[in-house]
DNA sequence: AATGAATGAGGGTTCATTCAT
DNA sequence: GATGAATGAACCCTCATTCAT
């Protein structure tokens, strides 16, 4: 069994568990256990709690990342490059529904050195929501309303993908459509002279 | 010393550890601390960590209702009681972000039969706001649309709120203003045959 | 069960663990069986095993301090009070031979701030050797050279008590004379010019 | 790299690291490490952490005992022996303090068999001492005498050697003679009838 | 000859909770 | 009404050791 066997496998028994139970209470005996190992096994590939956490995020982020960019390579004008973000948002929380609960609820823990690098990929993620949006803009708005709008449109989806109340039965097409007219018509035709 | 004049000092002390440090880190030892109380003294005035909790979300849901109810009664047209809800929240949120926090993060830390109950007041809160998008569409919604809707609104909302990116500069009115804006114009111009 | 009656219980049960075992292979856990206590139930009293470490030496150190002062208040000549101090040392060795030994083996085991404060008080018993024989000494011995001999004699002493060579049989009165002898005839009949 | 190559680099290694942090607070792992060898590469060429440590006391011990014939070789008179085991006996604790600190701290914590082998030969050596001063002796000194004297002289010794407060800046040639001035103007006139 | 992988046992510590006083 | 004392269970983590390759 390599190396290369065991750390998805460790990965994403950890990420389960950790996203059913959050992280102070996933206790890394029941990760180990998930994973089909020892306790002292599992600290043969992670030196630590956080360290396990850090790891998880991170593949999270960069999964979510690589699906956003490989979706936003295929759009070109503003409009669809919005909706591939919306889409690709809301497919991952349905998808992958343990890892963005993970990012969002647990990367306040990690340890001082982790979080800070797990944020700043987390930003990368919010910047090109920001782009997106400045693009889209046609009145000039200044980065801090920029900012401020890709904050509820990523709350928004959050919102969505966070709570029980939507459920899997809606498909994401309809939803992805629904959510880019809400929030289309919302950022176009509000501006500071309207 | 009586009853009367502890338990509010129990509930605030607790709100404050638990949303500082999130429930399970928040030990009960730190809590009787904070309100100048021996630990045992705590146990007598609660029974239990998960009781304590349930106290502190049905207090924070009691006066996030009583905030959103004073403000609608004053408020009759539709836009105005959108609006209302809108302001009342994110003041909430500035004002009482522990209680926020807590509610929103903490709830499902709750064991079963407190969960149910706090579940079902967030619940309330919900249809108030529901009920306002009701009497606002104009294009005959359905149930689900409606209570779809009302979940992107709450998921902007908090999703500001949560967030550490707009901080206590930016002031309640405007972002009212411009939350009510986006949000309206995006349902409102936003439908089925758009 | 009060406190008074705990503490000495714990301090001795941890003395003569740590005595026979060793700092680091005494566990906290068999500490606690020793003093009748659980484990948890042991932290009550001390917070942490560096802190239960600390108290043990301290109190071992003043009471070989104590010891050491009670003999000297009688004792006014110079020899006396070398007499003196070898005989409470191997006295304090022969009685409260666990506790010498963590004097000797332990104290290095210490966390920063607890290890300073020993060894402070344990160079105060230093001094209390250095200061007889400066006065004993009839050569005009520097500092540094009484220093030197006051580490040869506490030297003579520990290697007497800390080896197994030699057992109780031997009478405490018999040994002091001897080493005092010894050690008188060599610091007084050995000098620069000699 | 042949065994005769790895055992050295082995003992040294271990030798190193478990003077420095006491036998049971030295992992085999940094040992392992230290010897540049993974840790299941060192059990390739030592059964266990026991054993491993049976060999650098055993080694030590062969040094030390070697060192002391060879200076005891040139010596012929009582005195100059004397003074050959005081120089030795210092030199090796400040050319081989590691060794020194490993014989007289960790001995102990050898297993049952290899702490009697260990023992014996440590034995052998304070045979040594106890034999120049049998010779040195002109009063009929008992065995029991002689052993007694024996261990205040290496208790001297050891003393110096093992506190910090002599520092490498004495030179062993001055120290050498002033513990011998001491010892002997002590021993020679020192008697029973004194 | 050499090593990565794996583990059972045990380490110090913290926790929510109970109870005699 | 109030609290110090006490505990069982669980926590994260490290250890010496074994074994298949």
């Amino acid at each position: 069994m390599s190396i290369a066997h065991r750390y998805p496998t460790i990965t994403q028994a950890a990420l389960q568990v950790i996203a059913r139970k959050g992280y102070h209470q996933a206790s890394i005996r029941e990760i180990a256990r998930a994973a089909d190992l020892s306790l002292a096994g599992l600290y043969h590939y992670v030196g630590s709690k956080d360290e396990l956490l850090f790891l998880v995020i991170d593949l999270a982020l960069d999964s979510l990342l690589g699906k956003l960019d490989a979706a936003l390579a295929e759009a070109v004008t503003p409009e669809s490059r919005l909706l591939a973000l919306i889409r690709t948002h809301l497919e991952f929380a349905f998808n992958h529904g343990a890892a963005l609960k993970v990012i969002n609820r647990d990367l306040e823990a990690l340890g001082d050195s982790h979080r800070v690098a797990a944020t700043q990929k987390r930003q990368a993620y919010l910047l090109r929501g920001l782009e997106i949006l400045r693009v889209l803009d046609s009145r000039g708005r200044s980065n801090e309303e920029l900012l401020s709008a890709t904050n509820l449109l990523l709350g928004m989806l959050n919102g969505i993908a966070t709570r029980p109340f939507v459920g899997p039965g809606r498909d994401i097409q309809a939803l992805t459509a629904e959510v880019g007219r809400l929030f289309l018509h919302g950022f176009l035709g509000s501006g500071k002279g309207n």
